[in-house]
RNA sequence: GGAGAGGUGGGUGAGUGGCUUAAACCAACAGUUUGCUAAACUGUCGUACCUAAUCACGGGUACCGGGGGUUCGAAUCCCCCCCUCUCCGCCA
């Protein structure tokens, strides 16, 4: 969530700012601001008629100890009268203070600068396109018929067992998860991250923290017995772990990984989007996440992207990286980039990482700060990025790398896989 | 799941209705002393909000796991929830 003070003191900024998120903000910012106003006005009285109460409470305490009943009995009357009065104004400031986090929690992140104008996806900006996009057969196979020549994924085994989007992987199908998602974490642990396991349900005020919660909870599975939710990345509980925490300046920037499945409901697709390993339930990811200083994160979003860039071509996939335009970047991210592999047999780009800086605003949320050197406690900046989301990197892979003999292991995952060829 | 004991500033821990503005100690930070380290001494040492200023210094309110209640007054008493520990049960 944005923050008030930013609100109040930069109104026609941030009206403008979010006019490229095509979202009207002139109506709500000035509700808040009046909002903020009565507010105001609100809390002082309540401080001072508690104040009052207080001051009265303790002559009645010394009234008492000294005997002078009659007296305190009189002052009684008028505590009460001020109890009155203090509750109904404590209503009214939590009234306006619950309407405006109302307001707020509506209004996505102002975008940075760079962010381009536009509509929808057609309006990204392409900024790095890297790789030869391979001369496959006419014959060439999409990934879903590989994978069952090669008996590496049973969709329909999953369809039994639980349900669509929840797929069976064996043999090298299986090993070839477990070889991306090693070489993605032993990477980033050269890149300086810490690797985190996570828990992989979370509670209501981590789902809140991180901003699923309460606009997207139709995406997320939830435990109703425990109130718990499944997670749809480790993003949840890898940011989580700051939440309500001020972190020491000098620490900064903090570099976090994990490893963890992601579940999503992803209701209302369909088509060829959710074909094969497209779009899952339930798939395989490598999240990175940093918590930064204010003067640092985009710089550090700069070295995610290079991150996550680094992995794509070890693995030797064409990829471009694409500038989120102001009509497709999320609700809350100031700045994305996102990374789309040639899928050669589908003939299409297929989305595979989304590197975001969300500069305050999901700090602000979580109440994520840092005590500078001069010991002032500043917002922080968090980032976050996919590297990478498995099943599309291996619709890519499979779909990119098959010859007549057999799929080929690029070379960086034959360690992992124990051979240089699915046959 | 059952029974019992607990949850207090960064840490240990005192506090069973008003003397608490949460003691004391430790840690941390700044300064003094010192040839260096150490030690000693002095000081600072939570967060949010309101107010004043907007650089600083002040004044006020709330917060002792979370939420409600009793009372003129609650860390302290009552109710609900969460978590931790001990024992029992179940279990990879």
């Amino acid at each position: 969530m944005l923050q008030l003070n930013e609100i109040l003191k930069n109104r026609d900024a941030v009206v403008k700012a979010l006019a490229k998120k095509h979202f009207k903000a002139d109506e709500i910012v000035d509700k808040i601001i009046l909002l903020d106003k009565d507010r105001r006005e609100a809390k002082a009285k309540l401080d001072s008629t508690l104040s009052e109460s207080n001051r009265l409470a303790a002559e009645i305490g010394k009234m008492y100890k000294t005997g002078k009943r009659e007296e305190a009995e009189a002052l009684k009357v008028k505590t009460t009268e001020l109890k009155e009065l203090s509750k109904e104004l404590s209503e009214k400031f939590d009234s306006l203070q619950d309407q405006i986090n109302k307001l707020i929690i509506e209004m996505p992140n102002t975008p940075c600068d760079l962010v381009p104008e536009g509509k929808n996806a057609d309006d990204n900006v392409v900024v790095k396109m890297e790789g030869e996009i391979p001369n496959l057969p006419e014959d060439a196979l999409p990934h879903w018929d590989l994978a069952k020549k090669y008996n590496l994924i049973d969709f329909e085994l999953g369809n039994k067992v639980t349900g669509a989007g929840f797929p069976f992987y064996r043999g090298l199908g299986a090993r070839l998860q477990r070889s991306l998602v090693t070489f993605f974490l032993n990477t980033a642990i050269e890149n300086g991250f810490t690797e985190y396991e996570t828990p992989l349900v979370v509670n209501e005020a981590s789902g809140f923290g991180t901003g699923q919660l309460p606009d997207k909870e139709g995406q997320m599975y939830h435990c109703e017995i425990d109130n718990l939710y499944l997670i749809p990345t480790a993003e949840v509980p890898l940011t989580n772990i700051f939440r309500d925490v001020i972190v020491k300046e000098e620490d900064l920037p903090i570099k976090r990984v994990a490893y963890s499945a992601c579940f999503r409901r992803e209701a209302g697709s369909y088509g060829k989007d959710v074909r094969g390993l497209n779009r899952l339930h339930q798939f395989d990811k490598v999240e990175i996440v940093e918590i930064s200083r204010q003067e640092d994160s985009y710089k550090i979003l700069d070295e995610m992207v290079e991150h996550v860039a680094g992995l794509i071509r070890a693995l030797g996939l064409p990829f471009r990286i694409v500038r989120l335009c102001g009509g497709d970047i999320s609700f809350t991210s100031a700045l994305t980039y996102d990374f789309e592999v040639f899928s050669a047999a589908q003939k299409r780009w297929l989305e595979v990482s989304s590197v975001s800086n969300f500069e305050s605003f999901q700090a602000n949320r979580l109440h994520l700060r840092y005590r500078t050197a001069d010991n002032k406690i500043v917002i922080a900046h968090t980032l976050n990025g996919s590297a990478l989301a498995l099943p599309r990197i291996v619709a890519a892979l499979l779909e990119d790398n098959q010859t007549p003999d057999g799929i080929r292991i690029p070379d960086v995952l034959v360690p992992y896989m124990g051979c240089n060829m699915i046959k």
